[in-house]
DNA sequence: TGAATGTTTCGGCCCCGACCGAAATTTCGT
DNA sequence: ACGAAATTTCGGTCGGGGCCGAAACATTCA
């Protein structure tokens, strides 16, 4: 059956070891070995072994670069389930962990940006008619797309495309959806370019640069 | 960390016996602990302890009623995860376990419609202009409003709706998207009261009666 | 070629959790 | 109130899997 499958995956996801090379690699980066060990708080050895039940497991693709062994997620499929399951563990931390500060001011999430910032960005390009978004879903707006070209934001038009133009993602901290797919991806990469936000050196935060704060609060009105 | 929330949560998805469990809650139905006992396969009070940490995981809800205790999914959101694992289920089961064909047909998917007839529907619903639906978003046109008004399928128009209007959601067995949200919801509950589709007895499958096979060829173009 | 670094394999320990039998508990039907 | 049915609790067994130490393997650099 089917079910055996999907407790083979989830059982993949259900050691914390695991759980934090996975969440680790959210933002779409590769990262070595020795880093996800350490990440994990488990010896070298025992990460390989948990590295490749991953990569067997299809959820991890390893590349090899000299002597290091670089992984990443398998697919945007990966990221999908385990955003899944962030927002499942979000619901009972309300009393629970606590999600530090600046994780829940804004982060990667896998290929684009989440947490406050990215949840205000998805409000504002609904309130100004660039975008249609309800909860869980999203198409931009004529207008929209000549806003965003202004902004140095273009998207493929290709009808044929392979991945969502837009699509909408709840956010696991905010619980509100922010704007994942094409767009999503395109935002974030040109927000790194304007400098108006920065990765931190060791985690998914991202920090939010002065000039990205004025141009935030310039161009679409969020202010923190 | 929240890795280690996400770790439980996964690791109560990890074992066959839950997974068979909450798979065969995803029709949104609530189902007796006897009963889930026998679909796990194990004996009623291993399925008992199961349960009791499902609920605690907050996976499930329990409501007493008479001397059995009915459980049902806790929320939209497990579906969603449950329905991710899928996705990355069937990745792997190109080569591996064969889906029955009655599911791949149709079946219910939580709450909507899912299988070749749901991805079928949104395909000829998005030709003719009722739906935008890129990969994974989605949103109805006017037009769409009134076909489907036509249909009986009547939408809640509040601007504060908790949930979703439409929302696309990957089907696991064609890999490509069908509709779920409200609107998937009203179309499957309409369906069911035309008589088009009915619900098989033991299954997640849903068959589609000699009336609706008549009635998706001639409103939707659908021929099988 | 030899030393250093990163990664994997092997072997053994140990704990957690799934499982079932037996029995207690709750609720319904009569 | 009593027996039947559904469920839960308790106790004990057992297997799988995570963990680390030691050592082997691979790759780079001097």
């Amino acid at each position: 059956m089917t079910n055996v499958k999907i407790a083979e995956i989830a059982a993949l996801l259900g050691d914390p070891g695991r759980a934090a090379m996975l969440t680790a690699l959210m933002d779409g980066r590769a990262l070595p070995a020795s880093e996800l060990a350490s990440l994990a708080g488990v010896m070298p050895q025992t990460a390989s072994g948990h590295l490749a039940q991953l990569v067997a497991g299809r959820l991890l693709i390893a590349e090899p670069q000299g002597r290091n062994r670089y992984y990443r997620l398998a697919s945007s499929q990966v990221a999908q389930t385990i955003e899944a399951l962030m927002v499942l563990a979000g619901d009972g931390a309300s009393r629970g962990t606590r999600v530090p500060k600046e994780l829940r001011e804004a982060r990667t999430c896998y290929d684009h940006l989440g947490g406050r910032l990215a949840v205000a960005l998805a409000d504002k390009l609904q309130d100004r008619g660039f975008l249609v978004l309800t909860e869980e879903a999203g198409e931009v707006t004529p207008k929209g797309r000549d806003f965003l070209a202004e902004l140095g934001v273009t998207l493929a038009s290709a009808k044929k495309r392979q991945r969502a133009l837009c699509r909408a993602c709840l956010d696991w901290s905010e619980r509100r959806p922010h704007i994942a797919g094409l767009l999503g991806t395109a935002l974030l990469n040109r927000s790194l370019e304007l400098r108006w936000i920065a990765r931190a050196a060791e985690s998914r935060a991202v920090t939010i640069t002065p000039r990205g704060r004025r141009a935030f609060a310039e161009t679409f009105g969020i202010r923190f």
